[in-house]
DNA sequence: AAAACATATGAATAATTGTTCATATATTCA
DNA sequence: TGAATATATGAACAATTATTCATATGTTTT
C-alpha cells in the first residue's frame, strides 16, 4: 500500500468523519444484496403492482414453487415484504414504501441511459 | 406448482403488461448486486464525500491497494464511479447523481427504523 | 379423519464472487 | 535511462448463494 501524502490526511479525516457507521454500511449493503439478485427483483417489481399470492408469482415468473418461496423467505427475512394468509393461500406485498422507491430509484437509472 | 383460479388470470396478466421488460429488470438487479457488497458501499460512501485517490481510500478503509483496486474496478464496469489521473495517482469519483441518490436512499431506509 | 391443495424448508449441488499473492503497467523523478 | 511510486490485473482459493429435489407443515373440503 502507497505512503499517504501529507496533504491528503486531512481530506481523509474529514471523510471518516462524515461518513455513516460501518454498522449502518453494513446494513445497507446487505439490503441491496437482497435488491441484486434478479428473481427477487422480478418478484418486487411484481408485488409493486400489488399484492399476490405464491401460485400467481410461480405462473407470471415461470418458475417452480420452491423456487420462488425460497426468495420470498429471504426477501421478508430482509423485511422488503411482508405476508398475509387467505385461507391455504398466502399473499406477499411489499414491506413499506421505501421498498417501492429503491426499487423505482434503480430502474430509473437503468432505463435513463 | 399449484393450479391457477379463473379469477387471477387477469390479475396475473395485468401485472405482466405492467412490469418493466426483463432486459431492465436483468440490469437493475445487476446495478443492486453492484451496490450489495460492503467493500463497494463503502468506497461509494467514501466518494460521495467528493473525489479520492486509490492510496486515500486504502488507508481509509484499511483495505489492501490490490483489494480496493479490485473492486474500483467492478464499480468503473458498472459505470458507478468514474476516474480521471493525475500524475501518478487516479483520482476517482461518482459517476452521476443517480448513484449518489441511491445510496443516501438506501442508507435512509437503514437509519429510519 | 382422510384427501387435496398451497406453501415452506432442509440438504445437496453448481455457479458466482471477494480477497490474497504475485506481477504487470504507467507515470514521475533523478 | 533506470529507479521509485501508484495503480491494475491474472490466477487461485475460500466463501457465499440460487436452484432443484424431496418432503414437511398448515389449511380446507368431503
Amino acid at each position: 500500500m502507497a505512503d499517504i501524502h501529507p496533504e491528503h490526511t486531512h481530506i481523509i479525516e474529514q471523510t471518516k468523519a462524515n461518513m455513516p457507521s460501518e454498522e449502518i454500511l453494513e446494513k445497507t449493503a446487505e439490503v441491496f444484496k437482497v435488491f441484486g439478485d434478479k428473481t427477487r427483483i422480478r418478484i418486487l417489481a411484481a408485488l409493486s403492482e400489488g399484492e399476490m399470492c405464491v401460485c400467481c408469482l410461480c405462473d407470471l415468473l415461470e418458475m417452480s414453487q420452491s423456487a420462488v418461496s425460497h426468495q420470498l423467505s429471504v426477501l421478508k427475512a430482509a423485511r422488503l415484504i411482508k405476508s398475509r394468509r387467505e385461507g391455504k393461500q398466502m399473499y406477499y406485498s411489499l414491506d413499506d414504501a421505501h421498498i417501492g422507491a429503491i426499487l423505482c430509484t434503480g430502474i430509473s437509472h437503468v432505463e435513463e441511459d
